[in-house]
DNA sequence: AAAAGTATGTTAGATTTCCTTACAATGTTA
DNA sequence: TAACATTGTAAGGAAATCTAACATACTTTT
């Protein structure tokens, strides 16, 4: 049902290539974190790993920035669209909740 | 025309990550690399860097090796597979030539 | 204006990751 | 048996990354 891991998430890359992907200094890359924009997972012995989209919205983030909007702000933003994305996923399951209601629609493991 | 570098195209990820996402040991990727049946970029500093093709392709180097096929043939078998590719492109191509020859088909920069 | 906050650079020292080379061990092919 | 194939391991060095701290220049808040 659901995807298999895309290959866009998966979080594979270290910082320095993220670096060379972006454009951007490793202290401004870090700091975003530090901001809670971005949120990469870790190896073992603590070195960051990223993923291709962390990459494209650490490029969205550099330019807000460069039109002056800070990382403060650009939070509140992500936090919204995710607010309103889970919105839409609260919606999308009601109206599956309400075929299944209907319909009787299954399809779990269960015979 | 042609593709965006495709995110699993792209040489990004350490030795590392891709000894954690196979469960090869590095020595094992780096030997296959010796043996020419995997050809990671490097960085600046001389860091292989593979992407999530070599990562597939080197879990099916993984499998035939242990089915007891020896690099040797595999590499065999993987310049047989390019020179299909290889031919295939080439029909294209003529196919593409003779469309040309017959109405004159352009699509270069000159007017 | 002074204080606090923002964004980034830089430095230092420690730790992790990666590199190459070489030797060893074991199994396979010629 | 001699050569080859595959993998482990060790050593020493270089590259990449980490955190913490201090500095700077701006901007916002009080």
């Amino acid at each position: 049902m659901t995807n298999e891991a895309s290959y866009k998430d998966k979080k594979v890359i270290t910082i320095g290539i993220v670096r060379e992907l972006t454009g951007l200094s490793e202290r401004q890359i870090r700091y975003y974190e530090e901001r809670k924009l971005i949120f990469p997972e870790r190896t073992q012995g603590g070195s960051r790993k990223y993923s291709f989209t962390d990459v494209e919205l650490l490029v969205e983030i550099a330019n807000k920035i460069e039109d002056g909007v800070q990382t403060h702000e650009i939070r509140k933003e992500m936090i919204r669209s995710q607010k309103k994305l889970n919105h839409e996923e609260v919606k999308r399951k009601m109206i599956q909740g309400q075929l299944n209601a209907q319909f009787g629609f299954r399809n779990g493991p269960a015979s």
